[in-house]
RNA sequence: GCCGGGGUGGCGGAACUGGCAGACGCAAGGGACUUAAAAUCCCUCGGGGGGCAACCUCCAUGUGGGUUCGAUUCCCACCCUCGGCACCA
């Protein structure tokens, strides 16, 4: 009887105590770094985790059997708002709280019977972790890739906190949906844009290795966009203005200039002109979701810009659809070829002028009724007129750059990274401020600046720090006189940059890590992970990898040779997370099935990208499936010894053949395809061939019976683990290393042809895969089914594809 | 609106490079074993039509066209759906 609750704790205590996953630095075999994002550590694991962590082992598995050495860390991500938004509703210190969770997650994962090297576990908000974040932001300090600004930034009033740019999404906090309010706020940021062109770049090396979905998330996320900057002189002074432009080619068609209302120009001149002081006003207090959702509004300054290549007056109007934060704060408008001009200029009378012509419709109505956005031949464009718009943009820019008031420029859509958060729980940013010596990096040194564990935290108002005086006061590491702390700490998106690389070396006290032993590991082979982290998670990590770089710390400009992202498991297709209160926790499934039955079923359910809706239906098969492998071993036991050793039959030849195709296939799933519910599927057709072969015991079925064992190992562990002990009536762990493939048994001497007359199946015949092309067509010619359609007509075509079909066409 | 992924039986999903659509499993129905149940084993299972029958035949992969001896797969147009982005000039 199959009994998992007996072999499951058996084979996981016997895997703990021989240290069976354990990497080994002395191996010679060539590593193979398996990593799963790390988990937030909410409380409990549900299916979400179940599936990302299962289809981790199965590569860890996989890959230890074909000759690497694995490396499958595992810890916790353990700084960040749930823990401390938990200590304050129960009075309990957030550490604690993360303590209990921690312990509680780790005892259901060791229930999965999941291959990770527990000796390498790190946990993100410990000192000895958070200590290193410390050093990399001194080390950006150093290089001037932190710096501290006073911004317009993101505000969540639920979290009371700054949020950044990646983790606001459509004007809502990505964590509560709280409507995000703007505040002007000094705040610490990493310039991650001095990496967007070499982000982008890296792309290359992904292409094919990473989901082509993620790429295009993080290509739309960076958002490179080429085009000129041009000054317009504003009329009667000698002010300008400096637009920025991807369609110089439409210079001729402007009608209007747009500025955004924080426009520099407009804070100077705003009070004596026309400038609306309400209109800003009025904008100023719209969220950022009010401000998508809402038509555009705008204001006439009363100013006029001259357009550089006519010498037109542009009447110069502020709107908010026009932001500081992009490009220079300042557009020429061209209704007729741009759409959001285009509804601008209606709104406000403003005159459309078309001057592309596309190539079709022709003609193009010259008052249409949207704007044009594509290709074409320009007109109204003096002397550029008739040239193709392209030809036209390049030299409309020479000329104004020969002038003087124009240069090319590259603009990002990707902002820089603000890491401040004004909250408790999270790595204390190390600088000092002196009212002599003003910002002062704390010494390497003193570092870690500790977290004090006895901080009151009321989640309300400013940082809980600032109001700790032991915390705040201190000395400056310059003059050594009075001086306050940071109370800011680190965003969380910190901690998990650069995780993968401390596994490497988890108790280092000297350095973040030996760059000796993460050469050896990095980069990770593959990594597994949601895809909700294409654009935070996967663009800070890519960004720290190439810090490190600089640093000589690491060789690789990517962290993640291959990434597979696994579809959401959801319940009723909404997400499963602790607030919704509809999480699917795996303990009962294990209890009533075991670990291996769950497995198989999460494995088997859907294709690992694919988003997953929860249902238990179709758990009774992965069930009934492993019982049936389970008979079928111990029959095979009870009949070994009276078996004859003969496997020359042509049964036995068969299943020798399935046997080799079954390898084949899982291989190819695993390792090229990342398919697991074929290759699932492919091993349950194996067994079905098992049931149906009557010399059960013989050497085929002792081939086939041992390669069944293995292709199921890295799906379903403890069963294998436990049924190639009984099968080698051995005391000791059996399974080391995957299946050989014998090539000769996959060619096939014979094959099955479809046959298709004028198009259509007519059936089937059996020919030798050598049999020429007009051997084949006498074959036809004597089947008497086929032949009724053949009678009395000519052939007009015959087409034939060795080894699959043959096709003929009559008159 | 823009970008990306999808649309195949009652359900989850298969299908190499354009070559027998529906693998594998779930659910369902029938049968065997059993005093009975569970478990197990065997059979049927996209739809319509025909035949006593082994079978024959037509339709069918979101819709409409096209290319081809042959299309779930390629091309064009459209519909629906899921995910991402939020006026990026």
């Amino acid at each position: 009887m199959y009994n998992p609750k007996e072999i499951e704790p058996k084979w996981q205590k016997f895997w703990e105590d021989n240290r069976s996953h354990e990497f080994n630095p002395e191996s010679k075999k060539k590593k193979y770094y398996c990593l799963v994002m790390f988990p937030y550590p909410s409380g409990r694991i549900h299916m979400g985790h179940v599936r990302n962590y299962v289809i981790g082992d199965v590569f860890a598995r996989f890959y230890r059997l074909n000759n690497r050495e694995v490396f499958h860390p595992i810890g916790w991500d353990s700084f960040g708002l749930p823990a401390e938004n938990a200590a304050i509703k129960n009075n309990i210190h957030p550490g604690h709280w993360t303590g209990e969770n921690i312990a509680h997650m780790k005892k259901q994962l060791k229930l999965l019977g999941i291959s990770y090297d527990w000796s390498t576990e790190i946990a993100t908000s410990t000192p000895e972790y958070y200590r290193w974040n410390q050093w990399f932001f001194l080390k950006m300090l150093e290089k001037n890739l932190v710096y501290k600004k006073k911004s317009e930034v993101n505000w969540c009033s639920e979290c009371s906190t700054v949020l950044a740019n990646e983790q606001v999404a459509a004007g809502v906090c990505w964590r509560c949906n709280t409507v995000i309010e703007k505040k002007e706020l000094e705040q610490w940021f990493i310039k991650i844009t001095d990496f967007a062109g070499d982000l982008l770049a890296g792309h290359v090396e992904l292409t094919n290795n990473w989901p082509d979905e993620v790429l295009a998330m993080q290509k739309y996320w960076l958002g490179k966009s080429a085009g000129v900057e041009i000054d317009f002189q504003i009329e009667d002074s000698d002010e300008t203005i400096k637009i920025f432009t991807t369609r110089p080619d439409t210079l001729f068609g402007a009608t209007f200039v747009v500025l955004a209302p924080e426009h520099p120009l407009i804070k100077e001149n705003g009070g004596q002109r026309t400038a609306d002081r309400g209109y800003i006003e009025t904008t100023k207090k719209k969220t950022a979701q009010e401000k998508f959702s809402l038509e555009k509004t705008g204001v006439f300054t009363g100013l006029y810009a001259i357009n550089p290549v006519n010498n037109e007056k542009l009447p110069v109007w502020i709107s908010d659809y026009v932001t500081m934060d992009y490009g220079t704060g300042a557009i020429m408008c061209v209704p007729a070829h741009d759409h959001r001009d285009f509804e601008f200029a209606k709104k406000y009378n403003l005159p459309i002028r078309v001057v592309i012509q596309p190539l079709s419709p022709i003609p193009y109505p010259l008052s249409p009724n949207s704007a044009y956005e594509g290709e074409g031949i320009m007109l109204n464009s003096g002397k550029y007129s008739d040239l193709d718009n392209k030809t036209g943009a390049e030299k409309i820019t020479d000329e104004l750059i020969k002038k003087g008031i124009a240069t090319r420029k590259t603009n990002w859509r990707m902002k820089d990274w603000l890491i401040s958060r004004q909250r408790y729980w999270g790595t204390p940013i190390p600088v000092i401020y002196c009212e002599k010596c003003d910002v002062q990096p704390v010494n390497y040194d003193d570092l870690p600046v500790l977290l004090p564990d006895d901080a009151t935290i009321t989640g309300s108002g400013d940082s809980p720090l600032a109001t700790y005086r032991k915390f705040v006061e201190t000395l400056c590491p310059k003059c050594g006189g009075e001086a306050r702390r940071e109370t800011d700490t680190m965003d969380t998106f910190v901690d998990s940059s650069w995780y993968y690389a401390r596994y490497c070396d988890p108790d280092n006290t000297e350095f973040p890590f030996d760059p000796e032993k993460t050469d050896k590991l990095l980069p990770v082979d593959q990594y597994i992970g949601g895809i909700e982290h294409a654009c935070m998670h996967l663009i800070y990590a890519r960004f720290w990898q190439r810090f490190m770089r600089e640093q000589g710390l690491v060789k690789d400009a990517e962290p993640f040779k291959k990434l597979l992202t696994q579809g959401m498991v959801t319940l009723k297709g909404e997400t499963m997370s602790k607030s919704k209160g509809n999480i699917i926790e795996p303990d009962e499934l294990i209890k009533k099935y075991g670990a291996d039955t769950l497995r198989i079923f999460i494995l088997f359910a859907a294709p690992p990208e694919k988003q997953l809706d929860w249902s238990e239906s179709g758990v009774e098969g992965a069930w009934r499936f492993l019982n049936r492998i389970w008979r079928i071993v111990e029959r095979y036991c009870a009949a070994k010894s009276g078996a004859t050793a003969e496997n020359q039959s042509q049964d036995a030849q068969k299943l020798l053949k399935i046997t080799a195709k079954t390898i084949k296939k899982v291989s190819d799933d695993i390792e090229a395809e990342k398919q697991f519910n074929t290759a699932i599927a492919s091993i349950m057709e194996f067994l079905n061939e098992l049931y149906s072969y009557d010399k059960i015991g013989d050497n085929a079925s002792h081939k086939a019976i041992e390669s069944l064992l293995i292709l199921l190992y890295p799906f379903a562990p403890h069963i294998s683990a436990e049924l190639y002990q009984k099968f080698y009536d051995s005391s000791t762990m059996m399974i080391k290393s995957w299946p050989e493939i014998n090539t000769d048994l996959l060619k096939d001497e014979s094959r099955e042809i479809a046959v298709q007359i004028n198009g259509k199946l007519r059936g089937v015949i059996t020919v030798n895969s050598n049999t020429s092309k007009d051997a084949v067509m006498d074959i036809i010619k004597q089947d008497n089914n086929l032949l009724k359609y053949l009678r009395d007509k000519q052939i007009k075509k015959f087409i034939y594809v060795e080894g699959k079909l043959a096709s003929i066409v009559t008159e």
